[in-house]
RNA sequence: GGAGGGGUUCCCGAGUGGCCAAAGGGAUCAGACUGUAAAUCUGACGGCUCAGCCUUCGGUGGUUCGAAUCCACCCCCCUCCA
């Protein structure tokens, strides 16, 4: 029993930034009883992505011990927009919105989560319920000094960019939560290290336990600096394509790989070390990331698409084929005349954002068609042809041109 | 409530009457080199019927041959005082 008490203390340590305090989390877990385990979502995303999946993956280790998993989204905090990380005020979400984004964030969690062990819930079941009365009693219970010791809260207040007052709101909101659900854990990104806190504060003035609270590493976007963020345009959804998924894998910096197998690979840490001396001797990291595409990839479409997305991408970036998949666009071109420019046809066939990008594009060398790469801007695009335009390395379209 | 400072192209930030589609940096995109990496180098980076033309500098009016630059009012942000 000892045994399994140290076991279930190790998985649960793996990758985890911060447990406070551990030994009480040792002692609920003594108990032998299932511990209520919650997470917040905030339900501005409408997609999750990896950076999400970092702590859903521990719910799921949390899962598999045993407990039962509260996955709260909180459509009443997504009002507010929580601040965190922000350099300025997010505006708030509309009512509809909110729902929308909920909705999906309910549908593609159980592409890691248990639904039979998972409860989803929504804090504007009670949150609505509080009334201002009530509010203003949570609002009375932290005082401004402390709310400016939170790191974003003191940065952005000395820096001089406004913060609203109802983000204060936010984080009681959060540690009201937890004191409704009587969480024994809270999880979070290490950015909600001061919500999560709030949680035990108020638990503990309700005379309740408070939580214990485990931080997650934030996992960085492709860019490897900014967290990962369907915002900053810097992510993989878990329900992107395998191809496209397996490709943002390859398109991450070597130094960024070993935060992902860290924070996103199932394999045992001895295996990660062992690829680390592999490529000091010489290995191509390239070889190795191609793992690392090809386990993220078949955790959400299985192993054998997961081969064929890197089958594609040999072919298509090692062996320099055109994909086989495109999108398809058909075009008029005006009446009277015997084709359509080139420049409006990409632009048309959203390979570029107007024509003077597209202008600049053929300048640079950039557009090919049919594979041949287009020098004279003049081009046109001969009406009832049909003819693959390429624009960089990875925009294709598959255009044809009809008469009107 | 009072005094002062400020809002410039995706972001930061120069520009204080014509030479401004607006310096510089970042981000981004393309080309070269590669491993669709990273780093580096080169170039582009408002729009269009593209050697020309049209629309931008918080908003609305005004002065002027001409305004991002001057004036009036309005909106927003910041700082200090109360």
């Amino acid at each position: 029993m000892m045994g399994m008490l140290e076991d279930s203390l190790e998985l649960i340590r793996r990758g985890a930034e911060e447990i406070l305090p551990e030994a009480e989390l040792r002692k609920k877990l003594e108990r032998g009883r299932p511990l209520r385990i919650k997470a917040g979502f905030d339900p501005t995303a409408p997609d999750l992505h990896l950076g999400h999946t970092v702590l859903i993956n521990k719910l799921r280790q949390f899962q598999e011990l045993g407990h039962e998993i509260c996955f709260l989204i909180g459509d009443f905090t997504g009002m507010i927009g929580d601040p965190t990380g922000k350099s300025k005020t997010r505006p708030p979400l509309k009512s509809e919105d909110v729902a929308r984004n909920a909705e999906t964030y309910k549908e593609q969690v159980f592409k890691i989560l248990d639904p039979e062990r998972t409860r989803v819930m929504f804090n504007s079941e009670w949150m609505s319920r509080l009334e201002v009365a009530g509010m203003v009693q949570l609002a009375s219970r932290y005082t401004v000094a402390r709310m400016l010791e939170r790191d974003d809260f003191s940065r952005r207040y000395k820096a001089g960019t406004p913060i609203a007052v109802c983000e204060f709101l936010y984080p009681l909101i959060q540690g009201w939560d937890s004191v409704v659900l009587k969480a024994d854990v809270e999880l979070g990104g290490t950015d909600q290290k001061f919500n999560l806190l709030m949680g035990r504060h108020l638990q503990e003035q309700e005379g309740l336990e408070p939580q214990v609270i485990l931080t997650m590493p934030i996992l960085e976007g492709l860019d490897g600096v900014q967290k990962m963020s369907k915002s900053l345009g810097n992510y993989i959804g878990v329900g992107d394509p395998p191809d496209e998924m397996f490709g943002k894998v390859m398109s991450i910096s070597d130094d960024l790989m070993w935060r992902w197998f860290n924070l996103l690979s199932f394999r045992p840490v001895s295996e990660i070390e062992g690829f680390r001396r592999e490529i000091d001797e010489g290995r191509n990291p390239r070889d190795v990331k191609f793992l690392l595409g090809k386990e993220i990839v078949a955790r959400f479409y299985g192993e054998a698409l997961a081969l064929r997305a890197y089958e594609t991408f040999v072919a298509r970036f090692q062996k320099g084929a055109v994909p086989d998949e495109m999108p398809e666009i058909t075009l008029v071109a005006e009446a009277g005349t015997s084709g359509l420019p080139i420049g409006q046809a990409l632009c048309a066939a959203g390979l570029v954002s107007s024509t003077s990008e597209a202008f600049r594009m053929i300048k640079q060398g950039a557009v090919k068609v049919d594979g041949e790469k287009v020098v004279d801007r003049a081009l046109d695009l001969v009406s009832g042809d049909s003819c693959v335009c390429q624009v960089g390395k990875r925009r294709f379209a598959r255009v044809t041109v009809v008469r009107s």
